[in-house]
RNA sequence: GGGGCUGUCGUCUAGCGGCAGGAUUCCUCGCCUUCAACGAGGCAGACGCCGGUUCGAAUCCGGCCGGCCCUACCA
């Protein structure tokens, strides 16, 4: 019986839960879904500097969020708990501990600025830089602190990667590098793939900036006497939308919290991720969860990075929020529209849904309903149209279809266009030049607000 | 500097030896009270560049150029 599907991603908190997370945990997600497996999530929390707690938790929410959930992970525990890397240093010092014993590591006492000028002497002669195995060979006497580095093994280390195929890397290009800092707290490059070999971890799937990584890996795996996960898949990278890398300070789609806040639906951006940097071979590109799960296969992802568009995001979330049901909408509104009440948000769905291509617009729509807008000046013409219209209004049942009848009547009485005269009703209702169809831009206002903004635009005491 | 990945309309992509197709954006028209939605149509690519193989190259081969990643006591 084949050994079933181990999966994981390992964030880490050192910022807000970002865009890459999201597309690597889908990946990792559909992939687990597809093969019956288990998704793990490992908290990669090695970097005291910069770690801090509020961060992991916005990487749960994120991901919560967007219904990628976890069958393992710190919150949840699991048969191979902690799955936090901090909670497992005991584990890699052990190890480190044994790679020294066996001779295939070292400590290394040089200090941070004697590596720097090393590489600096490097650079200026245009060679390519590796460490010197100074701390090998002759180490420096009287020295206390030290991190460890890993003595790396000359030759080739090959594996396969799902989606590109065989890789090939010479370790002669490979400087014995650190895996253990002078802090007593592991790198990433040799937590990673302990843990993965601990957890069991049979398929890592992950961004393509960790290729070049995966023959350190692979190194240390071997090293320590590990199985090697049965395959890697590297997916390509999300570029900025100006084909740059995306960056925190420069890029906020980066920042996932900001999906959420805009109003975007976790399916829809999760179908858009789904596409970005895969296809599936036909012409479809909207997806139930459920059908990228069975759709999804490593062979037809694309190879290069792909930019992050927002007009594509778009146009994908309009047609999800399209296909959302009056209820399921209003539910959706309801915390972008905390001044009204519940029973306006559910009027407003209908004009609403093919306005939106994220829920934050509806308060744009809206907002006319909370703040009085600014009675625009009128011509003496057009207040008497104005009268005009509180008059057929005034008695009408407070019902789209009935408003809309009254004004229609009071469009061919008045004998201009509708545009002609719907315009400067549009504004002294809404203070707006874009609304909802005008009979609604009536009818989610209270019949005396409405009346009350006619009046006064019309000059009219109340 | 070294190694790796990669390059098809603005963007996401199909095609992998035989007329470069779809989606999105944009534009036009229709519907129409604005804006959308919906329907119809359109613009947009010297397939990164140069050379080779071939009757024929986006596709195969070689070189070049560009982008990105790794080359950290970051992950």
């Amino acid at each position: 019986m084949a050994v079933s599907v181990r999966v994981r991603i390992a964030p880490s908190p050192t910022g807000f839960a970002h865009l890459g997370t999201a597309s690597t945990a889908l990946y990792n997600v559909l992939f687990a879904r597809k093969e019956r497996g288990t998704f793990v999530l490992r908290v990669d929390d090695t970097d005291v500097e910069r770690n801090r707690p509020e961060y992991e938790q916005l990487i749960y929410e994120s991901l919560r969020w967007l219904g990628l959930d976890w069958d393992e992970g710190p919150d949840k525990g699991g048969p191979y708990q902690p799955y936090r890397q901090s909670e497992r240093v005991d584990g890699y010092r052990q190890e480190a501990a044994r790679l020294i014993k066996d001779g295939k590591a070292y400590r290394c006492y040089c200090t941070p600025e004697e590596l720097e000028a090393e590489r600096n002497q490097a650079q200026m002669e245009k060679r390519p830089y590796r460490y010197s195995r100074r701390c090998l060979k002759n180490p420096p006497e009287g020295r206390s602190v030290f991190a460890v580095r890993f003595q790396v093994p000359g030759g080739e280390v090959r594996f396969t990667d799902m989606i590109r195929g065989e890789m090939k890397f010479d370790t002669d290009l490979i400087g014995d590098f650190i895996i253990m800092k002078s802090d007593g707290y592991p790198v990433y490059q040799f937590a990673s793939p302990v843990d993965d070999a601990v957890m069991k971890i049979t398929h890592v799937i992950r961004g393509e900036e960790h290729l070049s990584n995966t023959p350190y890996q692979l190194m240390l795996i071997d090293a320590l006497g590990y199985e090697r996960p049965q395959a890697y898949a590297h997916m390509p990278l999300i570029l900025a939308p100006d084909g740059t890398k995306m960056s925190k300070r420069k890029h906020p789609e980066m920042n996932l919290a900001l999906y959420r806040e805009q109003g975007y639906l976790p399916d829809a951006l999760l179908n858009y991720l789904a596409l970005l940097g895969w296809n599936p071979g036909t012409e479809q590109e909207i997806f139930t969860f459920d059908e990228l799960v069975h759709a999804f296969s490593f062979e037809r992802v694309q190879h290069a990075g792909a930019r992050f568009d927002w007009e594509k995001l778009n146009w994908l979330n309009g047609e999800y929020i399209r296909k959302l049901g009056d209820d399921e909408l209003a539910a959706c509104l309801r915390p972008f529209l905390s001044q009204l009440d519940d029973e306006t948000i559910k009027k407003a769905v209908p004009p609403l849904r093919t306005r939106m291509h994220k829920l934050a617009q509806a308060v744009d729509y809206l907002d006319y309903l909370w703040t009085d807008p600014q009675p625009p000046a009128l011509e003496s013409e057009t207040m008497q149209r104005l009268r005009n219209v509180i008059d057929a209004v005034r008695d009408v049942p407070w019902e789209p279809d009935r408003i809309e009848a009254a004004l229609e009547k009071a469009v061919v009485e008045s004998g201009v266009s509708k545009g002609k005269f719907y315009t400067p009703l549009r504004d002294v209702l809404t203070g707006k030049k874009v609304a909802l169809p005008i009979q609604y831009c009536f009818y989610l206002l209270p019949k005396d607000v409405a009346l009350l903004r006619l009046h006064r635009a019309a000059n009219i005491p109340d």
